[in-house]
DNA sequence: CCTACCGATCGGTAGG
DNA sequence: CCTACCGATCGGTAGG
């Protein structure tokens, strides 16, 4: 055990993390980023191949506490409103404590390579394919309305989750968590078939 | 009447907003937007001061037409339903036929200048205490439920809305007002203090 | 609106 | 991880 459990190659990614999320990607030079670690311009490249691998990882790391976070729930055996009501809290727990990398994905990841571009594109359907696996789910149980777009009703439960991130700051008045409760029951009655 | 309608300050504005929301400000060049507009990198001087002004601009004129379409509903005199149903009418509707210059703005706006960053906040505030009210108004009238925190029911509400831009592409199944309403039906059933 | 140019800064590298 | 440096490109200007 080292006295600091982070590598210097996870301190420059989370330094990265915020200026990128402050500044932008392309606004941030990676001299800024070295002097906020200590270090010449020059230097990074010890740690690092480039800016761009930068912007990949961070990406990349956004994307995995997505999938990780959501994954479990695919096949958990669940009611069709448990399953919303906890797939809102793990997706905005994953924002709320990872909010600059998750800003820096929401802004910046359309500007990867082509290559690094589609793996993300990728990514991103999952998550979207997930809410509408959800929706599409709790109609075929009748707990959900037949007369849903299914498509439509996916991206709105995504648009709110996701929509943290321009406002949820830490140290604010409702936790990460109170958040995504008052979001469910508010998204519910437009879900549900009849209310119980 | 000239040929074009669009004067060469607004066909700069009008190129400056796509290339903007395609490659974010920072890593789009005055040689790149000259280039696009058919003259050299100097000559854009002749019409616009600086680079800043571009986007100054761009964002100002995006906040000024959400501004527009929603000031008039203030004073309606209509249903808290109908209100809602028809400022997210307009509001997706400002969205949908300004994509680009939306899209800068929700992308860029926290990038400018301080003296305008504080401009842009109070509009962008103006917007969410239009929703602040319209939920408030409900619930006096008893016909949005008391439960309702307001602040978070119209942060939900802008969620939807604003999230529209990264998912609404022209040439799409549905249209803007198709959006607009299937929303406003998943979103009623969590404020109404009743179904009706 | 063009040509020619300015100083500044960029991402990245060589050699230690 | 530093010093010293590279070519490229940036926003912007002078003079026409």
């Amino acid at each position: 055990m080292q006295p600091s459990t982070k590598t210097r190659k996870e301190q420059i990614y989370e330094v990265a993390s915020e200026l990128f999320s402050q500044r932008g990607y392309h606004a941030t030079s990676m001299r800024d980023l070295a002097a906020r670690l200590g270090m010449q311009g020059g230097s990074l490249y010890a740690h690092i191949s480039g800016k761009e691998e930068l912007l990949v990882e961070i990406v990349t790391q956004a994307t995995d506490r997505f999938d990780t976070a959501l994954r479990p729930l695919r096949t958990a055996q669940m009611s069709p409103q448990d399953k919303l009501r906890e797939a809102l809290r793990v997706h905005i727990q994953v924002i709320a404590t990872h909010l600059d990398s998750a800003t820096v994905f929401f802004h910046e990841w359309q500007h990867l390579g082509p290559e690094y571009y589609n793996k993300v594109a990728e990514r991103r359907d999952v998550v979207e394919s997930f809410y509408r696996d959800l929706v599409r789910e709790g109609i075929e149980k009748g707990v959900f309305r037949a007369t849903l777009d299914v498509k439509i009703a996916a991206i709105l439960i995504l648009s709110v989750a996701n929509w943290t991130y321009i406002w949820y700051r830490e140290g604010g008045p409702l936790k990460s968590d109170d958040i995504a409760r008052v979001y469910t029951d508010m998204l519910l009655p437009g879900l549900l078939a009849q209310l119980v």
